[in-house]
This record gives structure tokens, C-alpha cells and sequence, in this order.
DNA sequence: GTCTATACTGAGATAGAC
DNA sequence: GTCTATCTCAGTATAGAC
């Protein structure tokens, strides 16, 4: 799955970016300047560069490698043992938490960009449609073949991502020890949601799906061919 | 309600400030720089710096003028006509599209900081905690003395200034004509919230409303005792 | 193609003169 | 209260070693 590259490249790129986040988790974004970067990793400032366009492009580096841990972690919990499908919302949800526990302050900077809709790095913008697309499909395995309204099922990926973002918002600002608030609110949360999934098939009910699943569909909110990811992680659609 | 000042250093402020917001507007937020202001402004670098501590100070200003805005203009909506609940929640949602209507980049840079807890002008941080107070007070006057079930009343200003947030978040990517999609959204939506909570009292859903209070309770994200704001727009609590 | 050394530009922010 | 000069730092050359 490595494309081929000569050791000594590899590794360089790697040292770099490897030191980079160790020194955004311990000084945070802005604090660790590109040239502390490179004086850290013991290069010049302009090798820095050559392997990363900004100090942006590391972070984007990082995007990319949480979003494979998350889809190979949730791959194993699965293959592990027999869950329902609460157990599965929730194994999602904490796996991604797992991922993230130390770096808080790396997270809160990848927000930063959330309201330019044209920067690369927004997580609502085209830039970043992969990661978004391949973040889904890891809950489209949560979601398996669980019998559903129909109505649902189009929208569900969708709702759990926006649901995911909310909570890794939630989780940047929780100082709790471990932050276990964060940990409890998403068992209550995927506990709430599937209580109400139960309820959405009473007929008194049911239209309410339907509204939803328009207005969203409307909205352009709900993207259509979704696929669950390839196996080499990339997001690419079938 | 102006605190005194002398008329120079007052106009000097405005002049600057409303220079600032214009060249926002046009360029965008980066691409003015504190010179470009000063310039535009004519006066020296320095004294941009002497009225605003920084350009996010200038943001800051802006912040607290769009709040009292909101506010007065949903106060001149209520009196102005006779709506029900459906009716008011629009209004207040509609009344912030208003303002906001060509500051969408503006707003975009605002979100920024959404992810940086201890910065001063985090959306969701302590340091815009009186901005969240007086936002939520508007909501409350949009949902007046309505009659609601006490679970529901205690979490629906919260709730609706999350989802105020969401739909702005929206509307900074919304580039349909006049953003004519973000209103459709907030007529549906708001449709689908009344619609929601007149079932919300049923037998069989009633249980899923405390439910919801007490994780959200829980999770810290009630804030207690609000109360309207008062009529100088501080958003101060009373 | 991989990397070093060095220097330049632009922008936020500050110090201190007037 | 206002200005000029200056500082720091991110980002970008550029020239060359290997």
C-alpha cells in the first residue's frame, strides 16, 4: 500500500512530520514555528519545505493518516466480536475518540478552517470531499445491512458524520480527566438516537423521516452514491 | 447608552471600524491587512492599533455590533406583528440572515476560532459567553410564554442556538442567489421543529424529552439560570 | 531528485517620539 | 491621540552541494 520511495526520502518526510506533531501536541499550532520544526528534526528550513508545501500541508498529512486509523481500527473491532448495531454506532464513535485523545490542540486548529468554504483544509469544503466521503463509509460499517427505513438509510451516514463533528467539538473543549465527559455524552447520545430509530417505523411517526430526508436532500446535505471505502483507504468511490 | 466621548477619538473609532468592515466585505479578511485599513482610514498605522489591540479585536466589535442588532431588530419583528411560535422562530432566525446578509466572509473568519477554547472570541469559549447569553435571549423572546413541556422549555434556547449556529455555518457556504437556499432551509426547518413539539407531548415521546434534558444537562451544555435581556442590549443577566 | 545556507518580502504587532 | 521606526515570524526565493 506504500507507494515506493527511496529510504532516505522516506524516512526525511517522516522524521519531519512526525516531529511536527509531536511539537503541535506539546506547544500547540501557532507556537511551533515551521523553524523550530526543522531545527527539532535536524534539517534545514528549506528541507522542511521541500516536503511540505506549508504548515498547513503537515496538517493535512495528519487528516489523512487519523481517517486510515479510524476506518483500519473500526475494521478490527468489528472482525473482534459480534456487536449490534448500538455497539457498533458507539465502537465508531469511540475508536475516532481513541485516535484523537492527545491531540485536542491539533484538532482545534484543524476547525480553524471550517468557515472558508474555498480553503483546502475546511471540513466542509470540496477540498477535503474524500476525507468526508471516506469518514462516512467507516460508518456505513457501523450502519452494515441493519434493517432500516428506507427513508433513513439515505440519510443516516450522513446525520452520524455531522453527529461525529459536533462531538469532536464538544471533545476539544472537554478538560474532564481522559475526557470522559465527551466518552459518556456518546454513549447517551447513540443510546438516544437508536431509542428514537426504534420509534421512526410507528406510523405516527414515519413522515417525519420522510420531511427530514427531503429537506436535507434539498439542502444538498445528503450526498448521493456513497460506498463503503476500499480497503486500501483511500475513499475512492466504487 | 454611548459612553461619552470626545467627538475626534469617537469618529477616529467609527471611521476606522467601519473601514475595516467595509474592506472585509470586498477583499476578504486576509487579504486586508491592518495597513490597507489604516490607509483607506487615512490615519497612521499606529493609530489602528491605538483603537483595536489587534485586527481580532476589530472582529470582536463587529461580534458585539451584530448581537445588539439582532436583538433590537427582533424586538421591532414581535411588536410589529401578532405570530405565533412558528411565526417567531423564523423571525429570529430570518431577522440574523439579515444582518449577516453580505458579511458572509466576515462571519466565515469568525469561525475560525471555533476550535481554540481559550481564545477570546471562541465562538463556544468563556470569553463569548455574554455574546451566547444575549443570542440565546433573543431566542427566548421568540419562544415567549408559549406553553411547553418544562424538560423542553429548559433546553429549547440552547437548542435553537445550536442549531442558529448550524444554519449560519450553512449559510457561509450557501451560494445560491441571495442565499435563498439558507432560507428555505430555516422555513423548513423551523416546520419540522414546531411540528416535532406539539408531538412532543404525546404518552409515548414524552419520556425521550427528558432524556435528551438530562444528557445535555449532563454534559454541561444547559446553561441554567437566563433570563431576557435587558432593553440597553449588554446582554447582561438579571 | 534531495538538501543546505542565506536572504528577502509582507504582515501583525510594539516602542517611543511628538 | 497620532505618527514613524522597528521587531518577529511565516512564507518564499535563490544559488549551489551532492
Amino acid at each position: 500500500m506504500f507507494k515506493y520511495l527511496t529510504s532516505d526520502s522516506r524516512t526525511t518526510r517522516d522524521v519531519i512530520l512526525s516531529t511536527a506533531l509531536t511539537m503541535f501536541r506539546e506547544h500547540g499550532l501557532d507556537s511551533t514555528t515551521m523553524r523550530d520544526i526543522a531545527k527539532e528534526a535536524d534539517v534545514a528550513l528549506g528541507a522542511a519545505y521541500y516536503y511540505f508545501a506549508s504548515k498547513e500541508a503537515i496538517l493535512q498529512a495528519y487528516y489523512d493518516q487519523v481517517q486510515e486509523q479510524h476506518h483500519a481500527r473500526m475494521v478490527e473491532t468489528l472482525a473482534a466480536s459480534d456487536l449490534n448495531l448500538e455497539g457498533r454506532l458507539k465502537a465508531a464513535f469511540h475508536r475516532k475518540l481513541d485516535i484523537l485523545q492527545n491531540d485536542r490542540k491539533i484538532l482545534g486548529g484543524l476547525f480553524r478552517y471550517a468557515g472558508e468554504p474555498d480553503h483546502p483544509l475546511s471540513a466542509l469544503g470540496p477540498g477535503t470531499r474524500r476525507n468526508r466521503q471516506s469518514s462516512m463509509a467507516v460508518f456505513k460499517l457501523a450502519i452494515g445491512d441493519e434493517k432500516l427505513p428506507t427513508d433513513i438509510r439515505a440519510i443516516f451516514p450522513t446525520l452520524l458524520w455531522a453527529a461525529h463533528m459536533a462531538i469532536l467539538l464538544y471533545f476539544t473543549y472537554d478538560n474532564s480527566e481522559g475526557q470522559a465527559r465527551t466518552r459518556k455524552l456518546v454513549d447517551r447520545a447513540v443510546a438516544l438516537i437508536t431509542a428514537l430509530l426504534s420509534l421512526a417505523k410507528l406510523p405516527l411517526l414515519k413522515p417525519f423521516g420522510g420531511r427530514l430526508a427531503a429537506t436535507l436532500r434539498e439542502a444538498g446535505l445528503v450526498v448521493e452514491s456513497q460506498s463503503v471505502v476500499s480497503t486500501d483507504g483511500t475513499g475512492e468511490l466504487s
